[in-house]
DNA sequence: CCGTGTCAAGTCTGC
DNA sequence: GCAGACTTGACACGG
């Protein structure tokens, strides 16, 4: 077992998202912002390390604009060194990445051009984890995408487009249950079609539930993980309290959590902590699954 | 220099 | 028909 947390810590003083706006984009001003980004991604990982923390989701924005047209740098080639020498960092390490692309990519849509845009947008995502020579186990999740008023015909189209994706996307991606259209149950639907590795997201299933039980939705989902995928990822949050529908806790919350790790106990998985304050849920969450001892994490293996 | 409006992209809801 | 949520930070403009 493995916890993470996405995208963002708060420790460390720096960020592997540092963006600008596409009006000012040139090939310089890109260059110099991945050459921070992955300077600080090497940064923590490293903290991650020292803390046990062995999963990390890295920011879409790693590269900015890196799908859309007006980037034409060959950041793959400029940055080869950085990136091999990361990926080799987190993989002596035992330690695990994955991705996640933003609403923006709906691989299902009726329109042509947003399925292009998606599938280039994927393109990238692959090209990041294949740049750090990682192997198939680095994920990159996405959601169903829309419903346009006929789930069935949508999830066909979802399969269709599936189906044609070319194989350095194919071994990478993973489908994860959303809080609002697509619920676990048509997820793992989808895996029968396609073969697709189901992510399993709690809170997600908890507003958007189909009527399986959280130990049996691990379990399931888990089981659609091929050899290659590695351990099965699972997103885990709990509601804000007196938020709004949807949005996530700002900190971890420990008896929930204890009561996760009991019930999907077992089930080996690798867990995302969604929660507002970032790595310092997950500082928590490994002290919690230590002292639980019914888990070793790999690097005290 | 600082406060704040706005930012590549999509879908869906609700006024 | 259009703004706002989703989720969030931070760029970059204007005062």
């Amino acid at each position: 077992m493995k916890i993470g947390y996405p995208c963002i810590n708060r420790s460390i003083g720096c960020s592997s998202g540092r963006t600008f706006r596409l009006s000012s984009y040139s090939d310089e001003r890109l260059e110099e912002t991945v050459r921070e980004n992955l300077r600080c991604l090497e940064e923590i990982l490293r903290y991650n390390l020292k803390e046990s923390i062995l999963f990390f989701r890295i920011g879409s924005g790693l590269v900015p604009f890196a799908s859309h047209p007006v980037c034409t740098a060959p950041w793959e080639e400029t940055f080869a060194e950085p990136f091999r020498e990361i990926g080799r960092f987190a993989h002596e390490h035992g330690m695990r990445v994955s991705m996640h692309p933003d609403q923006f990519v709906v691989i299902n849509a009726k329109d042509p051009g947003i399925v292009e845009k998606s599938v280039a947008e994927l393109r990238y995502h692959a090209a990041v984890l294949d740049a750090m020579h990682l192997d198939g186990s680095a994920k990159v999740q996405i959601h169903v995408g829309g419903v346009y008023g006929d789930k069935k015909a949508s999830m066909e189209r979802f399969a269709s487009v599936y189906s044609r994706l070319d194989e350095g996307i194919l071994r990478r991606l993973v489908v994860e249950n959303d809080d609002s259209r697509y619920t676990l149950a048509d997820c793992l639907r989808i895996h029968e079609e396609t073969g697709i590795p189901v992510l399993f997201d709690v809170f997600h299933h908890q507003l958007n539930p189909s009527g399986i039980a959280v130990a049996g939705a691990v379990e399931q989902s888990g089981a659609t993980w091929r050899p290659g995928d590695g351990i099965p990822m699972t997103d885990y949050s709990t509601p804000m309290p007196g938020g709004r529908r949807g949005r996530h806790a700002e900190s971890l919350d420990a008896a929930d959590f204890e009561q996760f790790l009991a019930e999907t106990a077992p089930t080996d998985i690798d867990i995302m902590l969604e929660i507002k304050d970032k790595e310092k849920s997950a500082l928590a969450a490994v002290g919690i699954v230590r002292r639980d001892g019914r888990f070793l994490l790999p690097a005290e293996r």
